[in-house]
DNA sequence: ACCTGAACACCGTTCAAGT
DNA sequence: ACCTGAACACCGTTCAAGT
């Protein structure tokens, strides 16, 4: 009763590719501008219908609902990831390769965070990267299930570590950052942990770029290590 | 002119704990109910009113908007965490724990998933697991800014992780799985991907999350050891 | 100090009607 | 085949007004 069917765009058929009217790559390739330039939030489709210079409920012509417009952006997200292949430069390099444009994908398009944790990505160009994963951890030795496994570690690394990073950038977005403001910030939020504070290394904040920039790569080198040890202990 | 100075509940006092009124407890309590069984799109500040039997612009004498009501609930989500004391325990089995619970916590309240990535983490409950967990791989022998990036890789592998597993969770909504439609769906999204497809273990779709269980167990020890593995490389 | 209702500027989606 | 406008049932937030 209360209970939906699953549904997604890419279970149904799309509409002919007919020469009139407007095609769906017009659609989402505006809808990814949008979005870009004004957040989940600020995707309407009445603002898409506008920039279209089309009634808002035209769309509804080529989309079922607003879902099924999310999900056809975000897998535009995952055309942009370039996965070089694994057979050329090792698994590992790939994985990193891989891993680093993950990030930098999803920080030109911030909403996408939003979007992990709302629609499974089931696109062609996801499955291309989830393609080209699969022969990369078959290529290192993993076997059956573990081939998955490795996949599944390697995106939650970079998922886990990037959405944190938008929730912050968007949080004191952009153009005025107050390096000084946000150790005040961070001083408040870890006033009762003495130790904490201490250890906290505050020039961070001048540019917190750069140490990200460490952390990922931190993580990324643990990760793969750790991945390796399984190879390694089987 | 277009740059939003950064705010948040952590940053304001609250206003005085008087007698008569609602308390914050109340409001917050209230709203994490409703986030639980209606998700993040189904809070409204109405509904939320009229749960409290109040007028919706009451709860705007509380709190400033609805950003800071979530700040709020998600501080909650933070608080049903735990961490045994590391040492105790020692730094490992901590660190495992907690990857566990963080993960059940998030599974329980869904809609955290989607707050991950909008708003950073401040609360005091939030702080306080922070904290146990800089004394996690102290303990464990990392320096200086070591001890931030093990904690960020712990807690990246586990938001990713959960969060695409929260995202499978909403999209089949329940309570009426089916599991062939759902390889169906699979073999249709992977259709062109032959290699793939034959590999795929058809089998884990009977029930998922055992396998989700599997493969999460999978990435915490690999990633643990890809931690250890820092320490004797040092 | 606390709460209210009216009002404003928005939403997504349906549907009958137009070409 | 494609597009429209009106209409419905919602939103978050402000603000003057009440007690």
């Amino acid at each position: 009763m209360t209970s939906k069917q699953f549904t997604s765009v890419w279970l149904r058929e799309p509409r002919k590719a007919a020469s009139p009217g407007r095609s769906r790559d017009e659609i989402v390739s505006a809808t990814v501008e949008l979005l870009d330039a004004e957040g989940l939030n600020g995707l309407s489709m009445r603002k898409l219908g506008a920039k279209l210079s089309a009634g808002a409920t035209s769309l509804y012509w080529y989309v079922a609902n607003k879902d099924e417009l999310l999900e056809l952006a975000y897998d535009q997200v995952w055309a942009e990831m370039s996965v070089p292949d694994p057979d050329e430069v090792g698994w590992r390099d790939s994985a990193a390769v891989l891993a680093h444009s993950m990030r930098q994908v999803m920080l030109r398009h911030p909403w996408s965070a939003d979007i992990v944790g709302r629609m499974p990505a089931l696109g062609p160009h996801a499955m291309h990267v989830a393609d080209r994963m699969r022969r990369m951890f078959k290529l290192a030795g993993f076997r059956g299930t573990e081939i998955d496994f490795a996949g599944s570690t390697l995106t939650a690394f970079v998922f886990g570590m990037t959405i944190p990073e938008i929730a912050w950038d968007t949080a004191t977005s952009g153009d005025d950052y107050d390096p000084e403001a946000m150790r005040d910030l961070v001083r408040k939020a870890a006033a009762r942990y003495p130790e904490m504070l201490a250890s906290i290394d505050m020039d961070r904040y001048d540019d917190p770029r750069v140490v990200r920039e460490l952390c990922f790569d931190f993580g990324l080198v643990s990760m793969l290590d750790g991945l390796e040890r399984r190879l390694t202990t089987a």
